[in-house]
DNA sequence: ACCCACACGTGAGGC
DNA sequence: TGCCTCACGTGTGGG
């Protein structure tokens, strides 16, 4: 835009140089540059390649001072303490943005663990062989904790909660949970009163349970 | 490091000048640059300002490549342009940890918004006079959390995990919990492939079943 | 020898 | 007016 054309930075060089030496009484060069006619005109090689990086680099300060929205002149060096000003900022905000998401995760990936964990468990549960798992251990005189591990089929869980409940097993705790082809199962159980408890035979319940669901939806 | 000292740069002017020129009758300059009695010199005024931007300049650019870690080369523009791409690459990743944070609270924010949505439904629940508490808020298109308080009677669980069954839902996460005379469920179910997923007509389906369930065993 | 990058001093122009 | 910034052409040193 205000470059000056080809003549004129030849006339500026000129004046440049009648200022520097204050000789007046040189013979006004050429105005071509590549007029070579006249020895006495001293013309660099590298007249254009200065040109072109000059050129380059005012291109790419541009450039620079475009993508930073953060810009207080148009000035040469507070483009550039503009942009490391601006860079500091993103630095700042990056280690703040993943040093927050990480401890965000920090909470959320315990779950994802756990089902890591759980369908790690799964897989090991197919190499033991056996689709189904129950685990039974006593709490207290009539209560018992209860682990069901059992392949997933639609209505088998409300099946079992039927069952249970018609052996007169009540449900206190339960949690439950579907990772991709199992039910799991864990809960906290309590027999009717007057009813005696007792481990082994509650486990073969349940396993018979168990064994009755999964033969009729099979 | 490589800058030479005063004398030097006055010498390399000097130098300058005469290979301009290539005037030889003209004596030498003195070494001192603040020297003013050879009155031929020419010696502009804003000579030392401009030394001292240049130096300015030079010094911002060094710190600019101090702050980036990626730096390809030494040069003034690739300086520049390793700014450049650096600013990029920290604005992509701020733009990817603040969208990927933005997501992640939305997780955990969703359901805490629906419950606020839903606190009116309960309201309404009251007006359907009936003690059960039902909430529902949705999690994805097919998924979606529901929380379920009812007095606590025995088979009404297995009861409400049938009904549900037969209405083609399927629990996916549920955790069951018995407190002083209510069940507290908090569910995630899962509508049938194929089946529109409606809030409200889900909550008034899970109403109807309740209150069905409620009605059966009084 | 060439090429490239930089520093230099200076004029032009804006405020 | 003065101050300040920028573009200019050139010399120089390193590769």
């Amino acid at each position: 835009m205000e470059y000056q054309d080809e003549d004129h930075l030849c006339f500026t060089m000129e004046e440049f140089a009648l200022a520097t030496e204050n000789v007046s009484s040189r013979q006004r060069m050429s105005r071509k540059r590549n007029y070579d006619d006249d020895t006495r005109v001293y013309k660099s090689k590298n007249l254009e390649i200065e040109r072109r990086r000059r050129e380059k680099l005012s291109t790419r300060l541009l450039m620079l001072r475009s993508i930073n929205p953060i810009i207080t002149n148009m000035n040469r060096g507070t483009i550039i303490v503009d942009a490391i000003t601006y860079i500091e900022k993103l630095q700042h905000e990056v280690q703040r943005l993943s040093q927050e998401l990480h401890q965000l995760e920090a909470t959320s990936e315990k779950t994802a663990e756990a089902k890591v964990d759980e369908i790690d468990a799964v897989e090991d549960m197919k190499h033991w062989g056996i689709q189904a798992e129950v685990r039974v251990a006593q709490i207290d005189e009539n209560k018992l904790w209860v682990k069901i591990i059992i392949e997933k089929k639609r209505g088998r869980f409300s099946k079992l909660m039927e069952a249970l409940n018609n052996f007169g097993i009540e449900l206190i705790d339960t949690n439950f949970t579907t990772t991709k082809g199992a039910f799991l199962i864990t809960s906290c159980i309590q027999v009717k009163d007057g009813e005696r408890l007792e481990i082994h035979q509650s486990k073969s319940l349940l396993q018979e349970i168990i064994n009755d669901i999964s033969s009729k939806s099979e």
